[in-house]
DNA sequence: GCGGGTTTGTTACAGTGTATCACCGCCGCC
DNA sequence: GGCGGCGGTGATACACTGTAACAAACCCGC
């Protein structure tokens, strides 16, 4: 079922985001670099969904540019950690607060008014995709569940301004 | 339910798709028009995920060049109309037999070694799906559910070969 | 025929992602 | 110490995807 922190718990500190990434790394005997920190800083910092040339135009500044395949390969390693998602629909990515088990599905509930991305999961929803599948006889490898709409917050706020 | 009537129906013959979209054109006072024909032709024809570049470049020939531009004009209005739908984590397109329900959700089976995409549908994936919005207090306003791996055909032919 | 909306052609450009090669820093090995 | 492999980074170039802008052609009703 759905056991989900809420949006502050998504953007939990940078701190606890940057520890956990040093955890993760050090643990699969991984190099945590000084750009992988910097990318996954940035990721965190906005919270919103962001492009790789956002990132890289954030991380650049007069005298220090930050090309965006450093970016792109930075990403690249940080998805594969999982500590990074990739939103298809947008060209876009989100850092990842939870930890998900292998396999298991999520779903991107992408607010089309603030940009900001939260996740959800749940068994139903899960259960039943793979039962269609089974039952049109497609072996799964990966799939992408995305919504567009609007937040809770941003319902709220447009609403009783 | 899933009352799905295979490739071969997803691929059912040029004509009727043909047929369809001028019924469909006709009754709702849109021009058909050659570009959009031959657009709609090229995507039933090959009946895989195809780019629109390639699609510019399967309709062009020696003296005849339809640039790229003039494809994603057709390809908007042929998917306003219902008649392609685009595959976002693919940025492909492929033809739609199926007459959808308006905002009944789809699901995307993408066959990773023959590009063949097949359409699914389930009352539980979807009311699941709502329920866990719903808990979010997410309001949706469009999802996408593609799901990659390998089709039942490719799965037979790759182990009895 | 004329005027106004729609479609198409053409060019240019913005945005997204990858290939390639060179360089550097590190670590183990001789 | 010297050497070679290996992973990470920088830099450039390029491929792929999609859109903006404007002009020309087309269609249709008046
Ligand atoms: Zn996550
Ligand atoms: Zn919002
Ligand atoms: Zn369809
Ligand atoms: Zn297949």
């Amino acid at each position: 079922m759905h056991r989900h922190e809420g949006h502050d718990a998504c953007r939990s500190g940078t701190r606890d985001m940057l520890a956990r990434a040093e955890a993760v790394c050090r643990e699969r005997g991984l190099q945590f670099t000084p750009l992988r920190r910097e990318v996954l800083e940035a990721v965190v910092a906005v919270g919103k969904v962001q492009g790789a040339y956002d990132i890289a135009e954030r991380l650049s500044a007069p005298g220090k540019r930050v090309a965006p395949v450093s970016v792109y390969r930075a990403l690249d390693f940080l998805m594969e950690q999982g500590l990074v998602h990739r939103i298809a629909s947008r060209n876009a990515f989100i850092p990842c607060a939870h930890d998900h088990a292998p396999g298991a599905g999520v779903i991107f509930l992408i607010c089309r008014s603030c940009g900001v991305v939260d996740e959800a999961s749940s068994e139903e929803v899960e259960g039943g995709l793979g039962r269609t599948l089974k039952r049109a006889g497609f072996t799964p490898s990966h799939s992408i569940l995305e919504v567009e709409g609007d937040c809770g917050a941003c319902r709220d706020r447009d609403q009783a301004p």
